[in-house]
DNA sequence: TATGAATGAGCCTTCATTCAT
DNA sequence: AATGAATGAAGGCTCATTCAT
């Protein structure tokens, strides 16, 4: 094992990351107005200095964040979604399968707040909500579209899936927020009243 | 028309509402960090020093507001489904008046954002949470049993509306981040999935 | 003798006024970037935040220094002059006594480095310049008149002083920066060469 | 056309020369302490690193400014004068061409500017006035010399060119600040009264 | 009670300087 | 020689809070 074997370049994006997770942490915890550029230094183990090397403001890092955010888990979930599809089963079983990843999707609980964070900002600076505004649509359609595969999957013939995709997605928000019910059993809950209530396909006979 | 007519009590109670109304306003545009006490003091019209005057902090405002909140809209809805229950129609009916009410309600954005605000900050301070925690179990218990209520009067046999209450609750801080479809569309459509998966009740027979 | 007597605008009044005199000390030993607001409380005994309690910016304090400067001084000379005028004497004797005048209104240095520094940052920063651009017109007009008043007093014609209010403006500014012979010597040979090339008035005979 | 035909050393000082051509411009533009490194470095086309490979420091590089400012345009002045004397002309003639030769000179605000930015920077910091406090006293010597000569050889016997040569060192940077009349007119105002003020030579007869 | 001057800690950002590459 | 990431010390400004009036 060599260490200081990063060219100058490695050693930046290195930097880079690290003050990214220590952004996403300290922002989860204090809060966007909360957390100081200090405080996301220290706990990347650097000098505030630093962080203006690598971000031109502090809202700068949310923004990255947010794209960062944007990348995760939706590919996971797609990809589920297909082989549940395939796998000819109940839809007890799949949602018993959907729930495990939901459940990891939610462990980390810092992604969650930060959500909210990025959306409670965004909601108070248009401009920053400009700045990334079709990141949330694709989100929604996609998430529309998975559920729409998956009901159709099982038998289903949904209308249109994106009051359910709105549905999740706030519930995603909100639950976080809240203390009753596991996350999961509610947002579990709400899909598979939908699906419940989806109108069957094979009725057409 | 009589000026004057105010004993020193009910001054300073005016004084004390106006702040609080203020500051809800002020708390959610700026979120309350970004809220500063003179901005509070200028929207109610008055000075810092008379916020000084009425609270012992500026987290003080927004204890009270929490307890305002509390005690705020659900006796309406309580109400209103007591009417419901009354007059024998179809769900389908009682849910457009539903929908009407949730319309007025969420209708002041301001409270929408202040709640948001409000679970954010005591996710973030256990003492401020510990003191208003039973609040929360409360609505959620209060609304669970009018669905209940709901459900029964339209011929369902609901196990447990706990769920639905929670997914209610997470639906209504979670949507007002949210930019996609009209948060009452999402929540009555999450209603009607979770009333059209319910049990009925005449299976009985 | 009493204290504490001073009423709360008494007191704010001193307040600033302690500031302007900190401010015009610090500015003129640092420059306007080289003080920093924390030494100009400093210097006259209070906190940061008193500087901003009385005043928006730190460039607003260089504008009330502005102000304060454009009224010093100038009122004295118009009287000097006055009374020089009636008194029947030679240019000579006269000269003296605005020698004298020149020294007292130059012993602060302070104010003609923080006039150099006023006129670098105008210079600089148009806005500022804008706020109060009439300003140095009026100065330059009044010296103009009152440089032709004497002259004429003293049996001259001269056909027009600008030039020699302009060139004793500059030189006020400019000796302040260099350190060759004594900048009343200079300012009064100037003054005297102007007067000496001056058409005589009485060749109308 | 033949590239990289220079040296180590021609390199290095080409580099050098548009580090201080580029500094020039910048502490003109934006004063010394308003002058980034960085922004001084991007001016010249080059990084801040590059700056300190030729540089100590930020003062080291207005230290040789203020050298190579030294060297600047009396050589020319002192020409013209050899000019002049040689040429039997009258004064106001000889007047237009030494006007020439000044807007020429303060064509370049820049160099004006910097003047200015150099004399308040050695006012307040001793040792970079020490450093150069004899290139002042040169200039001011080289240029009483040059106005003596000039106005002897236009008849005048003047006693000592001293104060005129101080004034016109005064006006050069006071004027630079002022918004007055045109600085050329106002210098040349100042020369030709001295010049009309000095005691004629051919009195002697 | 209400005012608002003053405090002082803290925040975001800039920048001269260093140093590994 | 030149680069630019990282440092760390300021600096301008905001703001919750105190307190004399």
């Amino acid at each position: 094992m060599v260490r200081k074997r990063l060219t100058r370049d490695e050693s930046q994006a290195q930097t880079r990351q690290r003050l990214l997770e220590a952004a996403r942490a300290v922002f989860a915890r204090d809060g966007y107005r909360g957390a100081s550029v200090e405080a996301i230094a220290a706990e990347a183990g650097y000098s505030k200095g630093a962080v203006y090397s690598n971000f031109a403001s502090k809202e700068d890092i949310l923004l990255e964040l947010k794209v960062a955010y944007a990348d995760a888990g939706f590919e996971e979930l797609d990809q589920l979604v297909d082989r549940l599809t395939a796998s000819k089963g109940k839809y007890e079983d799949a949602a018993k399968v959907i729930r495990k990843w939901l459940e990891t999707f939610r462990a980390n609980t810092e992604w969650s707040v930060l959500a909210v964070e990025l959306q409670l900002h965004a909601h108070r600076n248009p401009d920053f909500a400009a700045r990334h505004g079709t990141l949330n649509e694709c989100h929604r359609a996609a998430l529309a579209a998975i559920f729409k595969r998956l009901f159709v999957a099982f038998g289903k013939m949904p209308k249109d899936c994106t009051l359910l995709a709105d549905a999740v997605i706030g519930l995603s928000l909100g639950l976080t927020l809240e203390s009753g019910s596991d996350p999961a059993d509610v947002m579990m809950a709400t899909v598979g009243s939908f699906f419940a209530a989806a109108p069957d396909a094979k009725s057409r006979t």
